[in-house]
DNA sequence: GCCGTTTTCGGCCCGACTGTTTTCAGTCG
């Protein structure tokens, strides 16, 4: 069972027993097990193996017996029996806004719901109101929720998050009184999704703040409206689909503002760590203050964010970094690492061209590649099979050759090398036959095919391409499209240690859809110390700017800019791939 | 459920907002 299995079935139990009406820091106690262990760095099942498990902080014996179990047998009769005993209708009840596993059980055990349409039903009827804690705003919350529940509430892709943000953040500066703003939040952490957006406002007056906001044209619902505190659903619409996010609003006095700034960055898990440390330090840290033992006169005032990490006596630490997985020990060692910035990458190697499903030509993609200051320009058109994407045949690839060289003659401060992103065939070879293979300067080893086989056909069909000795990266490694199509069945640990093996690299593609290594697998190969390749997979000039989009899954997984192939210099970068053909 | 320089019990981060109460529980982040 993989990480991610794991970690939902915990997550499950969490919330099932929370329906049944288990305390909470039981509750608590699966759902912060499941985010470590899809966190993990490592192989779980020889975390398992070597008994290591209780090793980690938050997971005791019982949590251990129980993840043994699931890795193990793949299943667990204790999670089975919950399933049985919790009608599915109240999982889904929990989407709700405002419904929690508390209000949700109430529901159940009262007026014997089970499912959205007998809540749907029961409102209309009017007898949620009447139940003891709840009201006749309660209902049409609850009947407002399931009519929304199709568009609010979810995920949306980051780039789609960082637009609606940074349109009301640019608002909101432009607002007299305001005197710091900045977008805090998953946004600020550079997650490849985000549920919502958080904005953090520093001011002398708070009121004439939130009546501007929620007055805002792109404000579409409001959620709550407080002192300092307001929710909206904020509506977009680009290139003719509309984004439907929440955003939430925080106004503070201009010296909370780097406490706040902390705090609403998140993550929870980073936060609850701050906080314990202040403690063994005789502090307090919220979201507006870091306080001393005797109150208000120990507070330790600070003029920005960098202040407080400091005050705790840590360096300062990315957003990137703040989940938890490590970086608070790395930062009390000293050992955090110096993460890889947009202005380290030198070029790029997997880009497609008019040759296949590109929209310019080569000549126009280097040129676009050239004005962005990177050095060189690596095409990689798609191989013979993918005919749906005109992929090239070894005639074509050989014409390319010669139209690249008569380039590289006359284009200047831009290099172009010669790559393909080949496909790897469902037998695990690839898709030209070695001597062409040879005649690349590199290739890009991908799957665009049969995602349906099973998980040990899969992988050992990815391991054997990356056995080849004419690979030298794998393109995006799982075939995700974010929010849209899952990851095609593979063990990722076992390509990873692939990759390693033969000393290949592996792919951050920086598409927002994909994103793909995720940040989780790259903080692994790292650790593996399996070179990674930041790559636009650009289909036109402009999405050669989507690169920044892979840094921000790199600086996720800690990458330095001595990790990432593409942040080498041409003259460098041509000696690797020289190298690597045994010349 | 987990955890331990208050160690096998009794805590577990903490504040804003809402809706329901008339002092607070639930939800959310």
């Amino acid at each position: 069972m993989t990480k991610d299995a794991v970690a939902a079935a915990l997550d499950e139990i969490g919330t099932l027993l929370g329906l049944q009406g288990e305390n909470d820091f039981k509750t608590r106690a699966y759902g912060n097990a499941a985010r470590l262990i899809s966190q993990l760095d490592g192989d779980l099942a020889d975390i398992v193996a070597k008994k290591q498990l209780g090793k980690i902080r938050g997971i005791g014996e019982a949590l251990e017996e129980k993840i043994t179990t699931l890795v193990t047998t793949g299943r667990l009769q204790y999670l089975e029996d919950l399933r049985a005993a919790v009608p599915p209708g109240l999982v889904e009840m929990l989407r709700i806004p405002t419904l929690g596993t508390k209000k949700v059980k109430l529901l159940h055990d009262k007026l014997k719901v089970s499912t959205l349409a007998e809540l749907q039903a029961a409102c209309d009827r009017g007898e949620v109101a009447d139940l003891a804690g709840f009201g006749a705003k309660t209902q049409q919350r609850i009947i407002d929720g399931i009519r929304f529940l199709g568009t609010v509430g979810k995920r949306v892709r980051v780039d789609q998050a960082a637009l609606v943000a940074n349109t009301l953040l640019e608002r909101l500066r432009k607002l007299p009184g305001v005197i710091r703003a900045e977008v805090c939040g998953s946004v600020r952490r550079k997650k490849e999704t985000s549920k919502d957006i958080d904005i953090l406002v520093s001011a002398v007056g708070a009121s004439p703040i939130m009546a501007a906001f929620v007055a805002f044209p792109e404000v579409t619902q409001i959620v709550a409206q407080g002192p300092t505190k307001s929710s909206i659903v904020a509506t977009m619409q680009v290139g003719g689909s509309s984004i439907v996010l929440g955003a939430d609003l925080r106004v503070v006095s201009d010296d909370q503002f780097p406490y706040a700034v902390v705090y609403f960055t998140g993550s929870k898990e980073h936060n609850i760590r701050l906080r314990q440390i202040a403690i063994e330090k005789g502090l307090s840290l919220n979201e507006y203050t870091l306080s001393g033992p005797r109150g208000p006169k120990d507070n330790v005032k600070v003029a920005d964010e960098a202040g407080v990490y400091k005050a705790l006596g840590l360096p300062f630490i990315p957003p990137e970094l703040r989940e938890d997985t490590g970086e608070i020990e790395a930062a009390l060692a000293g050992t955090l690492p110096v993460l890889i910035e947009p202005s380290d990458i030198r070029g790029v190697f997997h880009n497609h061209t008019l040759a296949s499903d590109g929209t310019a030509t080569l000549e126009q993609m280097a040129l676009a590649t050239k004005a962005l200051g990177y050095e060189y320009f690596g095409v990689g058109d798609h191989s013979q099979t993918l005919t749906i994407a005109n992929g090239l045949t070894p005639d074509r690839v050989r014409a390319q050759w010669k139209e690249i060289d008569k380039l590289n003659e006359k284009l200047e401060g831009v290099t172009i090398l010669k790559g393909t992103e080949c496909d790897i065939l469902p037998d695990g070879s690839l898709d030209f036959d070695d001597e062409l293979l040879a005649g690349f300067d590199y290739v890009v080893a991908s799957v665009h095919s049969h995602f349906q086989l099973p998980e040990a056909e899969q992988t050992a069909r990815v391991c054997k391409a990356l056995s080849h000795p004419a690979t030298t990266m794998l393109g995006h490694a799982t075939g995700r499209l974010l929010l849209r199509r899952e990851a095609y069945k593979i063990d990722l640990d076992a390509v990873l240690k692939a990759a390693a093996q033969h000393g290949k690299m592996i792919e951050i593609n920086a598409q927002p859809d994909r994103l793909d290594l995720d940040w989780t697998y790259v903080k692994r190969a790292k650790a593996m110390g399996i070179p990674i390749v930041i790559n636009p997979d650009a289909h036109a000039t402009d999405e050669l700017a989507l690169v920044p989009y892979g840094i921000n899954v790199a600086r996720r997984g800690w990458l330095t800019a001595a990790d990432v192939f593409n942040a080498r210099s041409l003259k460098e970068v041509l000696k690797e791939l020289k190298r690597r053909k045994g010349g």
